[in-house]
DNA sequence: CCGACTCTTGGCAGAGTGTCAACAGATGAA
DNA sequence: TTCATCTGTTGACACTCTGCCAAGAGTCGG
């Protein structure tokens, strides 16, 4: 049981050491929540002094960021190697893809969005705000509409809400049951295709 | 400055005294997280002992939920007297009535929206859960789709998941200000009606 | 006027967090 | 090999926060 620790101190390179934590902290608050998780379980799962987490990650606040940045990169694969045919088939391609990278990690990704917003956490909101920056990134090159400047702001805009309704039906699914898989791949891809060619066209620009 | 307490010992009707506590922790909860609060910053702000919003809400955590919930409750004004005509025409209205109640209460509903979620938490997730389910309701209700049998556990889905995309869209509009009030009601009222009556027919059901 | 009721308080114990000086494993020089 | 230096690592201290309880004090009925 406590065998983890035959050698009292067993000194790392600092990159492994940091890297061994952060990859405990990551499951533990998969598991629990942010109050319920103590650095000290962090620490002792590790194998490692409460205060050597500190040391490498400053404070429980910036390891738990750590922790929030790392799980919500969206995998470039999505979006590499489309088709160069209609938008319609290149986005039911990258919707499935990304069907197939959550149902794979499942219980990682659902810690991820159950993690999302600790009160209102302006740092928080800055990495979800990045990552759902490089989401939509990868919506419109999939949409073949990298390069639109009519109202670009607002087709962003509207794409990051999107992207919430994407998160909030990949709970239905994989937490509640009430949609399945396909359900989802013909919701996002129909919406998103909705949202780019017929609201978009129709708000006034201002 | 602190002449809140003047006489040391106020004695109070306890339902006075107990909606007294909740609304500083509403106001406090509301700007900043769960961790930065503390019952002591509560408790000084309504001038009282500590241990007094113990005694009434039994411990921080529990003081957390009332907050959330009273925060998350739908006004049904939104959904009242709606005129008999198309569903179109009902859900622009109803659509309408929420901004407006959203744009009369900013600060409080962004506080709400916020506050969602304090990590892996089952009971906060169930009060989320009982608010959608009477958001839900409503929408249905001004859709005249209230007796639709037909793949209803989908359809509620859904409508589920919408809602999550018309929080993300009312944050672009009043935080980030890329949508403009108009825009969203073009967006959501459009949206709402796709799922309903072009998506949902097409799910397979099963 | 006084006793009972209960609203209210201060203080205690336990737990979590941040910080720091000191210890010890690893590496290179003599 | 032996020693000095560097730095990864630790135990301990001080502080804050939470939950709990007996005791104090305001209010009402007899």
């Amino acid at each position: 049981m406590d065998v983890q620790r035959q050698d009292r101190r067993r000194r790392m390179e600092p990159d492994a050491r940091r890297a061994e934590i952060l990859g405990v902290a990551r499951r533990l608050f998969g598991a629990g929540g942010y109050t319920t998780v103590s650095i000290s379980d962090i620490a002792a799962e590790a194998g490692v002094a409460r205060a050597l987490v500190n040391h490498y990650f400053g404070g429980k606040r910036q390891l738990y960021l750590e922790v929030v940045r790392q799980m919500m990169v969206v995998p470039a694969s999505v979006s590499e190697r489309l088709p160069p045919t209609t938008p319609e088939e290149r986005l039911s391609i990258c919707v499935d893809r990304w069907l197939e990278v959550v149902e794979r990690n499942r219980d990682m990704w659902l810690s991820a969005i159950g993690l999302e917003s600790l009160g209102n956490d302006p740092e928080i909101d800055q990495i979800m705000l990045e990552a759902d920056e490089v989401a939509t990134d990868r919506i419109l090159e999939a949409a073949m509409m990298t390069d639109v400047t009519e109202g670009r702001t607002k087709l962003r805009a509207m794409i990051r809400a999107h992207s919430s309704m994407l998160k909030a039906a990949s709970r239905e699914w994989l937490v509640r049951g009430t949609l399945s898989r396909s359900d989802l791949h013909v919701i996002l891809t129909r919406t998103v295709l909705h949202l780019l060619h017929t609201v978009h066209p129709a708000l006034r620009d201002d």
